[in-house]
DNA sequence: TTGTACGCGTTATCAA
DNA sequence: TTGATAACGCGTACAA
């Protein structure tokens, strides 16, 4: 059961040295002066009585656990996977591994897990989910402990952060929608206790605005998650109205994917009756029926971006930027459709 | 910079106690005689000084880290996310941990990463992901080393492992296809480095020789990975050929996508011109156009199902059955026509 | 070039 | 009921 762990200690036994002497074998720098003779006894031994180093000890010792953990609120959303790469490839090219949270999008989860990541004393931590009490965000900046907001924005403006662009991409989708002559825009907002909820209604709000179109509040549903069952339930609202709408912005795929189940319900098809458009460009986007018109968010780049940024931070490098805002722009597929067509269901 | 960490000895020290005494306050179970004064006391000055304890020195001294590590072959693969949550929900609520770990499907990530999660010291392994040379396997086994298999076959057969009845869920959807009259049935088959790959095409070919329709070859394309791409490529080798077929099956959802597209270039619409099945019913699979049909796959159960396994194992409970076969259906949508329809296309 | 000694933060065991 | 001690496995000044 409790087979007996090959430590350093047996390692240097069997090859007739000390265990500090193994120590400097194993992880040396080069600088360092070793009996070539003694090297590969020590290697051979090591090998050979399948030695492998704990890492708990020697993080223990280093005060270092080359460790990064992410809190991301719900790993079933799309958009999270390529973000998630991102950081992961990052992460592993400079030596760190990743401990992956799901919060659930629950905000006790999120500070029972990030607790436990500062017990397991990882060296940083990537916060993707957005519920996160303020408080405990606080916290985190009063102990200096180094962590990273990904992809939502932060109240102190100091923090470290990559997010996107949520108002040059809703005014891309509004424009475009505008410009297909649609003046009834439903808007299938995000959850107003997230900020990216909060800035993507407003953003699409204002570019109404200039556009002259008076905002319809019968038009507005505001979801209570970022999911595909709560953007069917928000669209629902909107859709069975009096004078429902002849397009609809969903603030993230899954919204407007759940929209579009709605509109089939109402039985509005999409795009001859119903144009629709999300955001984030989720994976497989352009294999929905129709192919989602959506706004790009380069999620990779985004994973990428916000490893680097937290590792640079946690080694003392100097950072450039703390703040990196991506560009979001939107890309045209089959579910908008020319004005001409949309008219037509008033016929 | 460097926090001076609040440790036991100082919130001791603080109390006037002894550290053991502190150790005691804090995790004691309730057998435990203790004043409730000093545990008062001990509990107050503890919150007072913001104690954290520390898992790695508690991980050191008690051989146990409650962290458990996954092995995910691709987390871009939908099918994914529902099973982790499954584990990650069934590990928190035994608590433990989940350290996720992408090997990108290259297997000297996964060599990389079991190494890591091993001198990690994580009290188990699930291994989601298929590429993994049989030696890496061999070894944990040799080691006794906690370990349960997640959707793969193994070798062995008294290792753990949590598998979906492939034969099952390929001869459903293969019967579904010749019951439509299908008779040119093409197959975009996954890799054979992988065992689902091998069982899925063996289960398809099996399935088409019992309803005596003979294999032509030109039918038949592997993919070289569980991905769209893939799929699109494997797909072109088939259906560009002398004699298209009427109908493919897809060993999972992201090979008949991109089945699917491969069709669309071709000028096959589907259904009327080609029917599709897919495999793993993965999440929005009813989104796209048409709508998937394809053998569903209990993937949070499968999560759940391997977790409660392992954990088990590492407890030393007694486990029923070590080998966890799931059911798998097929579940019909518009991807796949009637028999007439698809008869149109040669006239 | 290698060995010595100590500490990282806990907890189990024994003694008081 | 609480204190003392040792050990978990490793890395690093410092000494030799």
């Amino acid at each position: 059961m409790t087979e007996p762990r090959v430590t350093i200690i047996d390692v240097a036994r069997a090859a007739g040295v000390h265990p500090s002497t193994v120590s400097r074998v194993l992880n040396g720098r080069g600088e360092l002066a070793l009996l070539p003779a003694t090297r590969q006894r020590v290697l051979a031994t090591a090998s050979r009585l399948g030695y492998r180093p704990s890492a708990l000890a020697r993080s223990l010792r280093l005060r270092r656990t080359f460790t990064l953990g992410m809190l991301v609120p719900n790993i079933d959303n799309p958009l999270f996977p390529p973000i998630i790469k991102g950081v992961e490839d990052t992460a592993h090219s400079r030596g760190y591994n990743l401990v992956l949270c799901n919060t659930e999008d629950s905000s006790e989860r999120e500070d029972a897990y990030l607790r436990v990541l500062r017990e397991r004393q990882v060296d940083g931590i990537l916060i993707a989910s957005s519920f996160m009490a303020d408080s405990s965000i606080a916290e985190l900046r009063r102990d200096r402990f180094p962590f990273v907001l990904v992809n939502r924005g932060g109240r102190a403006a100091d923090d470290l952060a990559v997010v996107v662009d949520n108002q040059m991409g809703v005014t891309e989708a509004i424009d475009h929608l505008v410009a297909l002559g649609h003046v009834r825009v439903g808007l299938v907002a995000g959850p107003q206790t997230t900020m990216t909820g909060q800035q993507r209604l407003a953003a699409a709000k204002s570019a109404m605005r200039r556009h002259g179109i008076r905002l319809d509040t019968a038009l507005v549903s505001v979801a209570e998650a970022f999911s595909q069952e709560a953007g069917y339930r928000a669209a629902r609202r909107i859709l069975f109205g009096v004078q429902p709408p002849t397009a609809i912005f969903g603030a993230n795929d899954l919204l407007a994917l759940g929209a579009l189940r709605a509109a089939r319900e109402a039985g509005l098809e999409c795009p001859e009756q119903l144009s629709l458009v999300g955001f984030n460009d989720m994976p497989l986007a352009e294999f929905f029926g129709p192919p989602l018109t959506t706004v790009h968010v380069p999620q990779h780049e985004m994973g990428v971006r916000s490893a680097s940024l937290l590792i640079s931070q946690i080694e003392g490098e100097p950072v450039e930027t703390k703040r990196a805002v991506l560009d979001a722009h939107l890309v045209v597929r089959g579910s908008t459709a020319a004005p001409a067509l949309v008219a037509q269901r008033s016929a």
